[in-house]
DNA sequence: TAAACTTATCGCCATAAGACGATGAATAGA
DNA sequence: TCTATTCATCGTCTTATGGCGATAAGTTTA
């Protein structure tokens, strides 16, 4: 029971860090692990947001969740996901760079052309 | 102007993955480029469904559009998108085999225990 | 035990997203 | 030119998502 596949797995994952909050978060707790009275003063967020948010990424069981007396801990539980955003911006990088390159093409173009 | 940042990009081209349909599409056109009426017998969904799709992964420049005569050929426009899908599988790996291997250590501690 | 603190959860609202059928626009072929 | 083909877009419906305040549940401190 609860079999989840490998695909099931990757769009939970890919959800999870498709917001931008949630990617805050993660960048936050790459500084290591933090309680949720920690978190809350750095984001401009309701606590029950960010709660909803940590929440998510541990789902997506990209978040490891300690408790510890009357706080939570978050923390990375692999980092292997700051693999993934690294490649995600390295794409947005080419991306960015292949459209200023368009750019300057159809510039030159149109001071030669007229 | 239409000025985007790279984090701005990052959110678009994860919410664009965050799709099974999408990573089926994806998938699907790593044979090489496909126009829609060739793409569309594959795909459980309406005409409309998937040129939405599709376009979704145009507009976050994962797809490349080609208009030939009276079809329209979509292709993956970097494979470094296939890098992403790749480590996230991997996560995604990572996080089976933990699972797993907690069901064993449970396992045994219950045989062990009573 | 009472009060304060910390965090998750609930209920609600507004907006976004996914699905479909119908329509529209463009091209190709008869 | 008429028809068929191909595909994008529109309108609509339903569900999901993100946001908030209020409340609940657990822990510490007084």
């Amino acid at each position: 029971m609860t079999q989840k596949s490998v695909s099931d797995l990757r769009v939970k994952i890919l959800s999870a860090l498709s917001d931008p909050t949630r990617l805050c978060l993660l960048e936050y707790l790459s500084g290591g692990e933090k309680c949720v009275c920690e978190i809350l003063p750095a984001f401009q967020r309701s606590q029950s947001t960010i709660s909803k948010h940590l929440n998510i990424l541990h789902e997506a069981d990209i978040l490891e969740r300690k408790v510890d007396g009357k706080r939570t801990v978050y923390c990375i539980k692999d980092p292997q996901v700051f693999e993934i955003i690294r490649m995600v911006d390295s794409l947005a990088l080419t991306q960015i760079s292949q459209l200023a390159e368009a750019g300057r093409i159809l510039e030159k173009s149109l001071n030669n052309g007229s």
